[in-house]
DNA sequence: GACAGCCTACCTGGCGTTAGGTAGGATATA
DNA sequence: TATATCCTACCTAACGCCAGGTAGGCTGTC
């Protein structure tokens, strides 16, 4: 019989797809049976996989957060300017927006935080956090070297900007409407000037 | 047999529970069954008050609609001025968190948006469209009294302030910190000085 | 007697998950 | 080189449970 899977990535499928449905339907709205039918495996054999749907989502945050972790070190990297690492990481949401116009996968699973299992909702506030550390990392920086200019004290002002980019890309999914995302990124830009 | 519901106010329990349990875990992770278990009466008996669930949601979100629609009212009676019309509107915000502590109704419907029933959906985008032309049209009349100080246009920065506070409940419920409401609401307060 | 407001009893279908099995490739041993 | 054993990646079939929803009956009030 034919190996569906002769490359082993049948697991990189998994996840990419999951992730595609959390972020389009939510956590409790997609099954191990929609995952299937798309693959094109049966649902028992996700669980060859994954041990169970928990993991699969822990799995999917961790998956995140070292995606993010390492566009962070890339921005750091790539540019000393602290308004150049602000509008590079506006560009990731853009990026994603643009690439599967749904909410951002840390909203969506913000907004499922109470029904999610336990060791999923700490990936989950680790993913905000990370964000937010990083963010106020930058806008301390900034302060700094006055490039940016702004009142208050980075630590809020991060998670202030994290918070309106969130909500911005659940509006952009809503009325499917990129602009909600953008302007809100130009917004938050034209605060530091 | 005594009457569990002798003062017609049976539906009004299901409406305000519902509610409560969408605003905590979203429609998708709530039941006919919790209703009712809370309630004090037998799923069935929920049907006779309303014939779907969609139909409870989409009476819901009418519902919803009214009440801010009458606050938004309330808010025009109670002042002229611009800028503490904007106040009085987050402080809309506050109250429901303090309440409830929980993500805002309309960010966690708009979460859900794809998986909501159709006429559920379209309440859903008048109700987001109901506080963006308000906040635009109150944003507009402090720009021409010059109460409001912001580049762009009104509409545009409504819908931003709308998608920042949205994000922000989601936020200040998962962290179970009301700083990260109050302090996107400040933030949003000193951008029009 | 009509109706409101609830009930019991049930249906269909989907959920996450598991037990047990199988084809075929890889590896180890004689 | 042939055979035994193990592993990978899937399968079929089913489990118990819960979902939304319905038909029809009971009870108390007007």
């Amino acid at each position: 019989m034919k190996k569906v899977n002769q490359e082993g990535n049948t697991s990189q499928a998994i996840l990419e797809l999951s992730q595609s449905l959390i972020q389009e339907r939510g956590y409790n709205a997609f099954s191990v049976r929609d995952l299937s039918k798309e693959i094109g495996i049966k649902p028992a054999s996700i669980y060859y996989h994954f041990p169970s749907k928990a993991d699969l989502a822990h799995s999917l945050v961790i998956r995140q957060r070292e995606k993010f972790n390492s566009a962070f070190s890339e921005i750091d990297a790539q540019t000393d300017n602290s308004r150049k690492k602000l509008e590079l990481y506006l560009m990731l949401f853009f990026d994603d927006f643009r690439k599967t116009k749904r909410i951002c996968f840390c909203s969506m699973l913000a907004a499922d935080f109470a029904s999610l299992p336990i060791r999923v909702q700490e990936e989950v506030k680790g993913l905000f956090s990370d964000h937010e550390q990083w963010l106020a990392k930058v806008l301390e920086e900034g302060k700094k070297s006055k490039v940016l200019n702004f009142k208050g004290s980075p630590d809020i002002r991060a998670k202030n900007i994290f918070a309106a980019i969130e909500g911005s890309t659940i509006s952009a999914c809503t009325f499917r409407d990129e602009k909600r995302l953008t302007s809100v990124a130009e917004w938050i830009e034209s605060m530091f000037k």
